[in-house]
DNA sequence: CGGACAAGCTGA
DNA sequence: CAGCTTGTCCGG
């Protein structure tokens, strides 16, 4: 018996062929993780096939060590996709779907799908998950356990969640229904042993089920679900195209689908009305009517502060001051060094954003020492409504680890929503900076927003209310929780999109590192077109669809140095 | 990736 | 020319 192994070795894509010995052939098979010799040093990898006669005339090594099952045969193979479809190397995605520590044995599956105790019907869960691949748009404040419900009643489901705590959430629930549940990657053994329904984050997409019955992925809008690291994979293009191998239905679950989702897949949606009452009423305030003066706050958001209802501020700038102005000649705190802005530490103090040098407080300009804070961060943001509201305000960002316990009011970045888990009302201070955002998908992000705050005030029915502060009052974005209608971002969002040839009507990859130039040189060919190097050398490759794009990605051979391909890169 | 080996550089 | 650095090649 012959293995093909793959190392798990940074630069090495080639398979190697190894001898097993008679005593551990029982123990190998496709997937499975060995140790072997490479080169005089033992090194780890996978069993990527088995064959009976060795493809090369050299002598060959025996398998120095079997260390425990790995990815099943179908993921095994879904990683050769994987690594196309990203431009990755394999060895990433076996490692993604493989388990945390050694595992020799599997416990035994359970029996059958115990019969749940409490069936919920749920007809849109029903069509979700009738055949095939849909695009389910349930309000945020509709509860999409019925389609998790639905997808486990039909065998073994795969179950995405953005986060880890909500995939732990979702467990619990299937359990008191009575379902055996797995959850990703700590229970992987009892995935591997089939008949239970995985539930997980990002990298459960790469679960060990061998075919899932169904597959569901929640909030299928959330950024949470790609990896950030190059090979960039997206967890719902993963789980889609385990959906289709499998032949099983795959519902995309989502406030707001993306319109990579809606592009491929029919929309299911509940009524007007229904889908009304999911969303929370919405006070749009035009700050372009509003008189000069009253910086960050509008009455209207003051008045929420001061009323004694839960309140959260949001604001995505840290930090106190970010741009700043000499109180005396109205010259523009920049930094001595590098020229660029300065921003105001809690201390007082100026910093350079760019560079990180520190100053004192005082005009390069004339020499006079206070300044007039032009855009303020939360740290501001907090102390100003301090005052305004009369009452404590706590301050949130991703770096503060105090609970955020029942604080009245809360100010923060974004990261406040994550943190936080109900509010009576959520304010946006400045929405626009989210509308206007440099990315092009900063609308879809924007809205993501808007849902994320939506889920925590609730539906119109529980008094959920969001104020968003802008002026750009009837921005598409606005006008979707206003009318709670997410239809009237994705019309003319999809329209932009066709216009500049972004995705979702084109494939694109970044392509940076020192090995790029080289690189794109051999690669702008057959349907592959390029642009760059941008100022910070990159490149952009755009293809008709990802089959142009990754073929030619693929064909392209790549030369010595470090060398980053970014396909569907988030930011841009 | 990391070891092997070859070619290139330095200093006595 | 020994002794060391740097570069290139390749793995079962």
């Amino acid at each position: 018996m012959i293995a093909r192994v793959l190392p798990d070795v940074g630069a090495i894509h080639r398979v190697f062929d190894y001898l097993v010995p008679p005593e551990l052939e029982r123990d190998v098979a496709v997937g499975t993780m060995v140790r072997v010799t490479l080169q005089g040093r033992r090194v780890g990898g996978w069993v990527v096939a088995v064959a009976d006669e060795p493809e090369t005339d050299r002598a060959l090594q025996p398998i120095a060590k079997v260390r425990g099952m790995g990815p099943p045969p179908a993921l095994v193979d879904l990683t050769s996709w994987a690594a196309w479809r990203w431009a990755g190397p394999r060895a990433s995605f076996l490692g993604t779907a493989s388990p945390p520590t050694a595992v020799r044995g599997l416990p035994p599956a359970p029996a059958r799908t115990p019969q749940p105790t409490a069936p919920v019907a749920d007809d849109l869960a029903k069509e979700a998950l009738a055949g095939g691949r849909r695009v389910l748009r349930l309000p945020p404040a509709r509860d999409p356990f019925p389609v998790v419900f639905e997808a486990a009643r039909l065998g073994p489901a795969l179950v995405l969640a953005p986060s880890v705590a909500q995939a732990a959430h979702l467990a619990m629930r299937l359990r008191r229904n009575g379902f055996a549940v797995a959850q990703h990657p700590r229970d992987w053994a009892s995935a591997a042993a089939g008949g239970s329904t995985v539930v997980g984050a990002r990298a459960a997409a790469w679960a060990p089920l061998a075919e899932p019955a169904a597959v569901v992925v929640l909030d299928e809008h959330d950024e949470g679900y790609q990896e950030e690291r190059a090979p960039t994979w997206h967890a719902r293009d993963v789980v889609i195209e385990r959906a289709r191998r499998a032949g099983a239905p795959c519902a995309l679950v989502s406030p707001c689908p993306s319109l990579e989702s809606l592009a491929t897949a029919p929309l299911v949606a509940p009524s007007r009305s229904e889908e009304r009452a999911g969303w929370p009423v919405v006070e749009v305030v035009d700050r372009r009517k509003e008189p000069p003066g009253l910086g960050l706050f509008s009455e209207r958001v003051v008045t929420l502060a001061r009323e004694g209802g839960r309140l959260i501020a949001v604001l995505n700038r840290k930090g106190r001051a970010r741009l700043l102005a000499c109180v005396s000649c109205g010259e523009l705190g920049r930094c001595e060094v590098c020229e660029s802005a300065v921003e105001q530490t809690d201390a007082g103090t100026l910093r350079c954003r760019r560079c990180g040098a520190e100053r004192p407080s005082v005009c390069l300009a004339c020499g006079a020492t206070r300044f007039r804070v032009l855009r303020a961060g939360v740290s501001k943001a907090r102390e100003d409504l301090e005052r305004l509201a009369g009452r404590a305000v706590a301050e949130v960002s991703a770096e503060s680890t105090d609970a955020v316990g029942d604080a009245p009011v809360l100010v923060g970045t974004e990261a406040v929503l994550h943190r936080a888990d109900r509010a009576d009302a959520v304010a946006f201070l400045d929405f626009d900076q989210e509308l206007l955002a440099p990315r092009y998908r900063a609308g879809e992000q924007a809205l993501g927003l808007l849902a994320r705050a939506a889920r925590l005030v609730g539906g119109r029915r529980d008094g959920g209310r969001l104020v968003v502060q802008t002026r750009m009052p009837t921005h598409e974005v606005i006008d979707v929780v206003v009318h709670a209608d997410p239809s009237r971002f994705a019309l003319v969002e999809s329209a932009r999109r066709a216009a500049l040839r972004l995705p979702p009507e084109s494939a694109i990859a970044e392509i940076s590192g020192e090995a790029a130039s080289p690189f794109v040189a051999a690669l702008g060919n057959d349907g592959v077109s390029l642009t760059g190097p941008s100022a910070a050398g990159r490149w952009l490759a755009r293809a008709e669809d990802h089959r142009r794009l990754c073929d030619g990605l693929a064909s392209t051979p790549r030369p010595p140095g470090r060398l980053r391909v970014a396909v569907d890169p988030l930011r841009l």
